[in-house]
DNA sequence: CTGAAAGCGCTTACAG
DNA sequence: CTGAAAGCGCTTACAG
């Protein structure tokens, strides 16, 4: 038998006699045969593969992220391979020259603070790789972007945190060089506004995202005239060191600044401390989306290809 | 020019000239030249790369091991490939039938609870990919195996246990039917012999991993004649759920249960009411070794390969 | 319905 | 030192 028709049977060809179908294939099971995908995918010149990169895998919202994209990978049978940047744009670089070289059929990815990857990222396009950005985005979209919708998110966190009383939210920001920090700045800015809540800058203080440096932020606020009794978080792991700090340092103000951060984290439900309440950014729907979006690419002519902007409406968890 | 003297110069050959070759290299900087890996390694039948299959991403125990992975498998300019089993014996089967296709060069593997995957991991080695087991173990040793020194962990534990005074020290054991289980269970009963401390198995308690029962072996424990003030628990994880549970029922036994449990993770820090100590099972170390047995494999004869079976010894981290 | 032929992008043994 | 040829394991357009 010609190795072009075991192929064709194999495949479920239908110019292939059902007879000799069944033939193929039990002997294929007899022999266990495997057929070597390395040669199929070169044959076919795309590996079936999605790459997903983000910046740390410690970080358990991106592995709910990736939990959400295999999901979505794994019904269209294709195989998902993480890196990690470590956020080192350095490391991201070479990260995607070797995605490159692999023909990769679509990049997902969080791009590294301070990423210098975008042109790396415009040539994947050209060579016809699907480029859809998670959570961090770049400037002029130009890329398909998954996010979540600060806006939405700040809104029901202010909002609630009114109905709760507070009329003092203060908020501790990102480092301002983050396109993310801006965002939620402004977010916050905005919810404040909608709730008829003046917004005082005294109070917004930001953080190199150090814990050192988040506690001076911290006892910056507490020593405002008139004393926050609510903080909105720029970054779930950011409540944690505030917690951290307030436990050691003002243990008497534990319970008299309420805190709800951006991001929900499984690890929460081990905390005794814990802020009051999270913005689910739902991590795992941000996976799936951004899967969708690259498997529509994948099969879709370039001609009509449009850029997807995505943000996705948060949900406030109580911890 | 001809492809041949363009793969040799980009190669670094050195039957090519070193004008030709940067000639070569220049042009191919210019061009955006980047090699077509899957061809590369179609043609070599080898895949450049290493496929790690655990459990579950959300464990930080797995995150850690893949760090260390990715640090040698770096160095070696190898490819890292990541699959979760979610502890299905199914899936993973699925997997590695997946992997074998791949023709991956080896695999690290934690394997599911109740893996039936012995047949196809022996198939994986006969077809040159060499196989290493990270943590758990299966039957008969046939496999290299990287995992923690449970024996040497149990003593330095219950060792401190008893250097602060502690002479009744419970043991909560995973599921009876988990080797890991019998494993540590037997390296307990060891320490308390090498410390002089009588066995005593009414203090023994088995849950099978779930919040529920976690907490029935918990009450169980504090219902015995003469209360243990101390507790050797099967895993960190677990840990928080004893915890969890003493904080809702028994609160006043918070403080005068000790407790220790393999696995350090980073979200102890956060923690308020944390285990006393954790075995630190070096994640990162047993990644690197398992790494390390691949490549020593990957280029070597098959024919002196020998089964590799290395237990790390642990420390005793304050948390 | 089956099979012979060509080719995917590389590398390597060999000839010159 | 350079290049022509063959081949890795598959698939597909084409011939029969």
């Amino acid at each position: 038998m010609a190795p072009s028709t075991v192929s064709k049977a194999l495949n479920g060809h239908n110019s292939i006699s059902q007879i000799t179908k069944e033939r193929v294939k039990s002997l294929a099971v007899e022999w266990n045969y495997i057929p070597n995908e390395a040669a199929r995918f070169f044959k076919h010149n795309k590996s079936q593969t999605i790459a997903v990169v983000i910046p740390d895998l410690l970080d358990q919202f991106y592995v709910l992220v990736i939990k959400g994209i295999e999901k979505i990978a794994s019904k269209n049978n294709y195989n998902v391979i993480i890196s990690e940047s470590n956020d080192d744009p350095g490391k991201e670089v070479e990260i995607i020259d070797n995605l490159i070289s692999k023909r990769v059929d679509g990049v997902i990815i969080s791009v590294a603070r301070n990423s210098k990857s975008v042109e790396k990222l415009k040539r994947l396009e050209q060579l016809g790789t699907c480029v859809t950005l998670i959570c961090r985005s770049l400037p002029n979209n130009i890329f398909n972007i998954v996010a979540s919708d600060s806006e939405d998110g700040a809104l029901k966190a202010i909002t609630f945190l009114k109905k709760r009383g507070h009329r003092r939210i203060a908020h501790l920001m990102g480092p301002k060089g983050f396109q993310a920090s801006k965002q939620r700045l402004h977010a916050y800015k905005k919810a404040l506004l909608a709730n008829n809540i003046a917004y005082d800058e005294t109070i917004v203080k930001e953080t190199n995202l150090s814990a050192k440096d988040t506690g001076e932020a911290i006892t910056a606020l507490l020593k405002t005239k008139d004393v926050p009794t609510a903080i909105l978080v720029f970054k779930s792991y950011l409540s944690l060191d505030v917690i951290n700090f307030l436990k050691k340092k003002y243990p008497d103000k534990l319970k008299k600044l309420e805190i709800i951060g951006f991001g929900k984290l499984p690890l929460f439900e081990f905390l005794d401390n814990k802020p009051l309440a999270s913005i689910d950014e739902k991590p795992g729907l941000i996976g799936e989306k951004a899967a969708e979006i690259s498997f529509k690419n994948i099969n879709e002519d370039t001609e009509t290809k449009t850029v997807e902007q995505i943000r996705l409406k948060c949900t406030l968890a109580k911890n």
